[in-house]
DNA sequence: ATTATATTCTACATACTGTAAAATATGCAA
DNA sequence: TTGCATATTTTACAGTATGTAGAATATAAT
């Protein structure tokens, strides 16, 4: 039973970049915690205090249930607690995306491919391109394993 | 100003069907008017009974909180209020994995598409040839406006 | 005007997220 | 070993979303 699997979340498409996946405090947390490492509440508090102002307590009860949606693991050291994400920055995209792309195929995979295509031809028409060459590389390797 | 700007949902690619988008209830409301039409509470009820139970007033209540986020209109007629989807089936199908493809775009390109061949080329690799085709024929219209 | 019917108001439950005070536990230093 | 500083757990409230529905109120038709 891997981790990944417990994986939970919700995608909001009406908000931008890890917004649609996760809370604001939970963010901040996370990319904390990618951009330092393994850290202690009291490290993630430190480097918050600037910008956001947010309670020892606020910021524990946050990682812990982040831990229990699978977003963070944490492991006793000392009399302290350190927290680190359970995927990193690019895993964690990885999946989200990956997740979220099988749901809407399922959702509506006509539709889904089509507005897919589109957005590609609306933000940078030469991504075509490069879309062409993975589709090609897949049917290659279908003919190799045929 | 057009009510599908203000159209909103969450995606819970963790579901199935039109629950990734909508509650249980909604679910069966919205269906039920994409079945029957414009219909009253009271015919909404009607059809449900069976296998639902549930009081008119929630309902009502979820109708009109649906009517909020521009999933339904509603207009009087007589005493009661008829209520009918914002959009028909195909419009929302089309809305939702419209914005969802949208916002996993922007939320990570790359990966996106990747997983978007991934998953066609293991559903059902014919879908291959189907996007094809619809790159090609975006390449046409490309070539013809430029 | 009465009555059947429909709506609105209010409220509670669960789930998720942000927030934090208060209570409790813990490890180290003197 | 006692006490303090620090960390965690417990508890709780607020806001949003959804499901639920009783009670109060409005309304149309007879």
């Amino acid at each position: 039973m891997s981790n990944k699997l417990n994986l939970k979340f919700n995608f909001n498409p009406f908000k931008e970049g890890l917004n649609q996946v996760l809370g604001s405090l939970e963010k901040d947390i996370v990319e904390v915690l990618w951009d330092r490492g393994e850290s202690s509440v009291k490290n993630i508090l430190d480097i918050f205090s600037a910008d956001r102002n947010v309670s020892y307590s606020t910021v524990i009860t946050v990682t812990n249930r982040m831990v229990k949606k699978c977003l963070l693991t944490k492991r006793k050291v000392g009399k302290a607690y350190l927290y680190k994400p359970a995927h990193n920055k690019e895993q964690f995209y990885e999946l989200v995306s990956k997740k979220v792309v099988e749901g809407v195929s399922e959702f509506s995979f006509q539709t889904a491919i089509a507005h897919f295509v589109d957005y590609m031809a609306q933000i940078d028409p030469d991504k075509i391109e490069y879309f062409t060459k993975l589709i090609e590389s897949k049917r290659q390797r279908k003919s190799f394993t045929k």
